[in-house]
RNA sequence: GGGCGCUUAGCUCAGCGGGAGAGCGCUGCCUUCACACGGCAGAGGUCACUGGUUCGAUCCCAGUAGCGCCCACCA
C-alpha cells in the first residue's frame, strides 16, 4: 500500500514535478500532435525583474486556462519570453557602473552594449527560474528575448517596411525629455502627477516704453527663451497691441505680441508667454507665427549659453535666480499658489522636460482606423467589455509615436546617413555605400527603438514572422492575450495595430483583463510603502498552489485584489483537505483508472454525487469558458468541501466499512480523480502529487478534462440531508453532546427516505432510528419534520420540556413570517397574473409547505402541554 | 474638464431581476478508525442614500454622497 503523509507539505510536494513534467514535454504543443492549436503568448516581463505579485496573479489566470485547454486536447502552447526592457536594463547596469565610479562613456557604446549582454547572460534567468518555481506550463522550447535574432529581424522588417510605407518619419519636434535618463519618451511613458506649484506673475515692458504686459507662467526660469507673447484675437484688451513688441526682462530680446487661438483669455490676464522650445503649445504657436525656438536647456535640464548670465544653474536654480532678478528689476508682480499636474519619467520618477529635439516617429493614424474596428465589429474582444471604451477613446486620440531613444540597449535604428550627400538609407542589410550619391562614408544613427517597438510584434515575432515558419502558420493568429489594464495602452492596442498591419490578421481574439494586486488595505504594493509581498517568499512560506489558488478565487473579472496572506493559509488547508480525502480514498481503492470507471449500477448515495459531480463539471466549464475564474474555482471549491467530503464521503464510509460496499469504493476513486482533474490547472503540484498515488498512471498534466456520465439525481437526498442536520441541531440546542443516543421513530409515509438510508442516518446522525408506517400518537415526544418525512424524537430523560417549548416557538415565529410574506405575495393579483407560472407555482408550492409545517409545529407545542397555550 | 470603477456580515471581498454568499474572525459542542491545517451546530447584513421602471430590485435606470483609478496643451 501506497504510504502518504498524514499532512500536506507543499514544500515537498512542490520540489520535483517541474522537471518531470518539463522532461516529458506535456508543456510543447507537440504533446496533442492531432490536437486544435490553442495559442498565448506571456507578457514578456523585463529581463531585469523579478516575480512580482502582478505577475503572479497574470500568470495563474494564464496557466488555468492554458493547463486545462492542453487537458482538453488542444496543441497548447504557451509562449515564454522576457523583454530587453530598454531604459529600464541600461538603468540597472548604469548603477552597477556608478557604483565603481564610471558611466557608460567611459566604457565605449560596443563595450558597454557587451557589459549590458553579459549582465543578462547571468542575471536574466532569475525571473524564468521564478516562473518555473511557480508551476507554470510555459513552453521553455520556444523561450524568446526581443532581442533575439529572429525578433530583432522583425523589428528592422517592421521599421523598413514603415519607413518604406511613409508611417515613419524623422523630425524636430517637441518630446518629452528625461533629463536624467537623457532620453526621449513617448507620451504614455510620462506619468502626471497633480502638484502644487507657483504661479510667477511677470511684467514684460513694451519695447517703445509705453507700458507693459503682464504674463503668467508656473516655469519662470524658461523666459529666458521667450520669443514672442500670444493674446487672444478677441480680445478686446489687447486689440492695440498685437503686432507690437515687448523686451523680454533679463535677456533684453525684443519679441512680439501675436494673437492666437490656443489662448485661453479667461485665464490669469489673457497673455501668455510663448517658449516653442519648451512648451507643447508654444511650440505649435511659435510655429503659425514663425517665432524662433531657443532652447535654453542642455540634456541635463541646466541652463546653457542661450541663457546668458544664469548658465550653468539647474533648472530650480535657475527658476530661483530668475525670480530673483525680476524682483531686482521690480517686474516680478506676484507669486501665487498654483496646481497643475506635472510628468514625471516612468523609469525613474524624474521630473520630465518638454524638449525641442530631433527624433523619429510613426504615423499612427494610418494604423488606427482597422485596429478601432477590429474591437468595434468584435472581432477582437475586451473581457470585461468596459476596456473597450479606454481603447477606443485613447485610439481616437492617438498622436505620433516617438520610437527613438537616446539610450545604447535596445535596437538600433537601421538608418544610416550618408557623410556626403545627408541622404538616408533604411535598410534590411547594413549598407555599405550611399543609396543617393555611392558615398562609401555612412554613420549608422545612434539611436535605439522604444521597447515597446518590439513588444508589439511579440505576437508573431516570437513565433518566426517575418519568416513562414511552421510555428507561426500553426499558432498566429493566438487566442488570447492575458494582461493588466495598466499596459492596454503600451502594449495590447500597439500589438493590434501592428498585427492587422504586418501579417494582416489580428494578433489574438479575446483579450482578458484582470486588475492589480493590491496591500491588504488597498493601496497599491510599492517599494516606498513597503508594503510589497514577494510571491517567492510566499511560495516558499506557504505553496505555490496556495498563492495560486488564492490568487485565482480573489480575482473577480476586471477587479483589483487586495492581497490578503489569510487567504493563502485557507487554500493551504484546502490543500490539506483535499490531500485526506485522498488518503481516506487510498485506504479503501486501488487502480483508479486514469479515465472513465464510472460504476455501471452505482446505489442512490453514489448517483446522488455522481450527478452533482457531472452537474457541477458544466458549471465549472461554462465559467470557464467565460473566463470567470473565481467563480468558477470558488464553485469547485466549495462543491468539493461541503458536498464531497462533507457528505458523499462520510456516507461511502458505512457500508465500506460494512463490506456493503456496493459501487461506493469505486465512486469514492472516480469522484477523487475528478476532482484532482477539475483542480489541477489551478494547483498543479498537489494535484499530481495526489494523481501519482491515487491513479499512478502517466501524469496529471498530460491526463484528459474529465467528463463525468449524466446521472438523476435520486428523489429525497435532500429530505434525507436536512433531517440529519436537524437531528443534530436538536442535540446541540438542548445541549446535548453530538452522539448523545436518541429515541427516533421515522415516518415516510411518501417513501422518500428511502429505508435503504437507516444505515447512513444511523451513521451520520448517530441513532438507530425505527421506521415506522403510521404516525405514532404518543405524549412526551417531540418531531423534527423535513417535507414529507418526520421524525419523532422521545424526550424521556434527555429534554428540558421548556427548552423544546422555547425551540418550537422560535420555530413557528420563523415559519409564521416566512408564511405571511408568501401569502401576502400570492393575494397580490399582479403578481399571480403577470409574474411567469413556474415562479408563481412555486410560491404555491412554498406555501403550501410553509402550512403543512406549521400546522405540525403547532400540533407539536400542543402535545408538549404546559403553560401558556 | 471628460470617462470609468467601487460602496453587500466585525474585516477583505464574491454575487446580481424572483427565498442574502465565501474566506478570515466570533459563539457552543466534539481528540469518531482521511484530515484539530479537522468535524458538527450557530450568531451576525434596512445589500451607501433618494427617486424611478417592474407583479417583484441588493441586482435595471436617474440623481446624491463618499472613496479610488484613467484621460485632458491646468500659461
Amino acid at each position: 500500500m501506497d504510504v502518504m503523509e498524514s499532512a500536506y507539505d507543499p514544500q515537498r510536494v512542490e520540489a520535483e514535478w517541474y522537471e518531470r513534467w518539463e522532461a516529458a514535454g506535456v508543456f510543447r504543443p507537440e504533446h496533442n500532435p492531432d490536437g486544435e492549436p490553442f495559442t498565448v503568448v506571456i507578457p514578456p516581463p523585463n529581463v531585469t525583474g523579478s516575480l512580482h505579485m502582478g505577475h503572479a496573479l497574470n500568470h495563474t489566470i494564464h496557466d488555468v486556462l492554458v493547463r486545462r485547454k492542453r487537458m482538453q486536447g488542444f496543441a497548447a502552447l504557451w509562449l515564454p519570453g522576457t523583454d530587453h526592457a530598454g531604459i529600464a536594463t541600461q538603468n540597472v547596469v548604469e548603477r552597477e557602473l556608478a557604483a565603481e565610479g564610471m558611466t557608460r562613456h567611459d566604457l565605449g557604446r560596443e563595450e558597454f552594449v557587451d557589459q549590458v549582454w553579459e549582465w543578462k547572460r547571468k542575471s536574466g534567468g532569475r525571473i524564468t527560474r521564478q516562473i518555473r518555481r511557480m508551476g507554470m506550463s510555459t513552453d521553455w522550447s520556444r523561450e524568446r528575448f526581443t532581442m533575439d535574432d529572429g525578433l530583432s529581424t522583425a523589428v528592422r522588417r517592421v521599421f523598413v517596411d514603415l519607413y518604406d510605407q511613409g508611417l515613419i518619419y524623422r523630425g524636430d519636434r517637441i518630446i518629452n525629455w528625461c533629463p536624467r535618463c537623457h532620453t526621449a519618451l513617448s507620451e504614455i511613458e510620462v506619468e502626471h502627477e497633480e502638484e502644487t506649484g507657483e504661479l510667477v506673475h511677470i511684467r514684460y515692458p513694451f519695447s517703445d516704453g509705453s507700458g507693459h504686459v503682464e504674463v503668467a507662467t508656473t516655469r519662470a526660469e524658461t523666459m529666458l527663451g521667450d520669443t514672442g507673447v500670444a493674446v487672444h484675437p478677441d480680445d478686446g484688451r489687447y486689440r492695440d497691441v498685437v503686432g507690437t513688441t515687448v523686451t523680454l526682462p533679463l535677456v533684453g530680446r525684443e519679441i512680439p505680441i501675436v494673437a492666437d487661438d490656443a489662448v485661453d483669455p479667461e485665464f490669469g490676464t489673457g497673455a501668455v508667454k510663448v517658449t516653442p522650445a519648451h512648451d507643447p503649445t508654444d511650440f505649435e504657436i511659435g510655429e503659425r507665427h514663425d517665432l524662433e525656438s531657443i532652447s535654453i536647456f542642455d540634456e541635463s535640464a541646466v541652463v546653457n549659453e542661450a541663457g546668458g548670465r544664469f548658465a550653468g544653474l539647474d533648472r530650480y536654480a535657475a527658476r530661483r535666480a530668475v525670480k530673483e532678478a525680476l524682483e531686482a528689476e521690480g517686474l516680478l508682480v506676484g507669486v501665487d499658489e498654483h496646481t497643475h499636474s506635472v510628468g514625471h519619467c516612468y523609469r525613474c520618477g524624474t521630473v520630465v522636460e518638454p524638449w525641442l529635439s530631433l527624433q523619429w516617429f510613426v504615423e499612427v493614424q494610418p494604423l488606427v482606423g482597422p485596429a478601432i474596428e477590429a474591437v468595434r465589429t468584435g472581432d477582437i474582444r475586451f473581457v470585461p467589455s468596459r476596456w473597450e471604451n479606454s481603447y477606443f477613446h485613447w485610439m481616437e486620440n492617438l498622436r505620433d509615436w516617438t520610437i527613438s531613444r537616446q539610450i545604447w540597449w535596445g535596437h538600433r535604428i537601421p538608418a544610416w546617413y550618408c557623410d556626403d550627400c545627408d541622404h538616408v538609407t533604411v535598410a534590411m542589410e547594413d549598407p555599405t555605400e550611399c543609396g543617393a550619391c555611392g558615398g562609401g562614408s555612412l554613420t549608422q544613427d545612434p539611436d535605439v527603438l522604444d521597447t515597446w517597438f518590439s513588444s508589439a510584434l511579440w505576437p508573431f515575432s516570437t513565433l518566426g514572422w517575418p519568416t513562414d515558419t511552421e510555428d507561426y502558420a500553426r499558432h498566429y493568429p493566438n487566442d488570447i492575450l492575458i494582461t493588466g489594464f495598466d499596459i492596454i495602452y503600451f502594449w495590447v492596442a500597439r500589438m493590434i495595430k501592428m498585427g492587422l498591419h504586418f501579417p494582416g490578421r489580428k494578433p489574438f481574439s479575446d483579450v482578458i483583463i484582470h486588475g492589480l494586486v493590491r496591500a491588504s488595505d488597498g493601496q497599491k504594493m510599492s517599494k516606498s510603502l513597503g508594503n510589497v509581498i514577494d510571491p517567492l517568499d510566499v511560495a516558499e512560506e506557504h505553496g505555490a498552489d496556495p498563492l495560486r489558488l488564492a490568487l485565482i478565487q480573489a480575482a473577480a473579472p476586471g477587479q483589483d485584489v487586495p492581497f490578503q496572506i489569510e487567504w493563502v493559509e485557507a487554500a493551504r488547508r484546502f490543500g490539506n483537505k483535499l490531500w485526506n480525502a485522498v488518503r481516506f480514498g487510498l485506504n479503501h481503492v486501488s487502480d483508479v483508472p486514469a479515465e472513465g470507471g464510472y460504476p455501471e449500477d452505482p446505489g442512490p448515495e453514489a448517483r446522488w454525487i455522481l450527478s452533482r459531480l457531472a452537474e457541477v463539471t458544466d458549471e465549472v466549464d461554462a465559467l470557464l469558458d467565460e473566463y470567470r475564474f473565481s467563480d468558477a474555482y470558488g464553485r469547485l471549491y466549495n462543491f468539493a468541501w461541503s458536498e464531497v467530503f462533507d457528505w458523499y464521503l462520510e456516507l461511502a464510509k458505512a457500508p465500506i466499512r460494512d463490506g456493503d460496499d456496493g459501487a461506493h469504493a469505486q465512486t469514492v476513486g472516480v469522484v477523487l480523480r475528478d476532482l484532482l482533474k477539475l483542480f489541477h490547472p489551478v494547483v498543479p503540484y498537489v494535484t499530481e502529487e495526489l494523481w501519482s498515488h491515487l491513479v499512478g498512471d502517466g501524469l496529471l498534466a498530460g491526463a484528459r478534462w474529465p467528463e463525468p456520465p449524466r446521472h438523476d439525481a435520486p428523489e429525497g437526498f435532500d429530505v434525507f440531508r436536512d433531517l440529519v442536520v436537524k437531528v443534530r441541531r436538536f442535540r446541540a440546542e438542548h445541549g446535548l453532546s453530538p452522539r448523545h443516543p436518541l429515541e427516533i421513530e421515522i415516518a415516510d409515509p411518501d417513501g422518500v427516505a428511502s429505508p435503504w438510508w437507516s444505515v447512513q442516518f444511523a451513521s451520520l446522525a448517530d441513532v438507530e432510528p425505527v421506521f415506522v408506517d403510521a404516525v405514532p400518537e404518543r405524549t412526551g415526544w417531540t418531531r423534527l419534520v423535513s417535507g414529507s418525512v418526520q421524525a419523532f424524537v422521545s424526550l424521556e430523560g434527555i429534554v428540558d420540556v421548556d427548552a423544546e417549548r422555547e425551540r418550537l416557538r422560535k420555530a413557528i415565529a420563523d415559519v409564521e413570517g416566512q408564511l405571511a410574506a408568501s401569502q401576502k405575495k400570492l393575494a397580490n393579483e399582479s403578481f399571480t397574473t403577470r409574474a411567469p407560472a413556474e415562479i408563481v407555482q412555486k410560491e404555491r408550492d412554498k406555501l403550501a409547505e410553509f402550512e403543512a409545517r406549521l400546522d405540525k409545529l403547532r400540533t407539536q407545542l400542543d402535545e408538549l402541554g404546559g403553560p401558556g397555550d
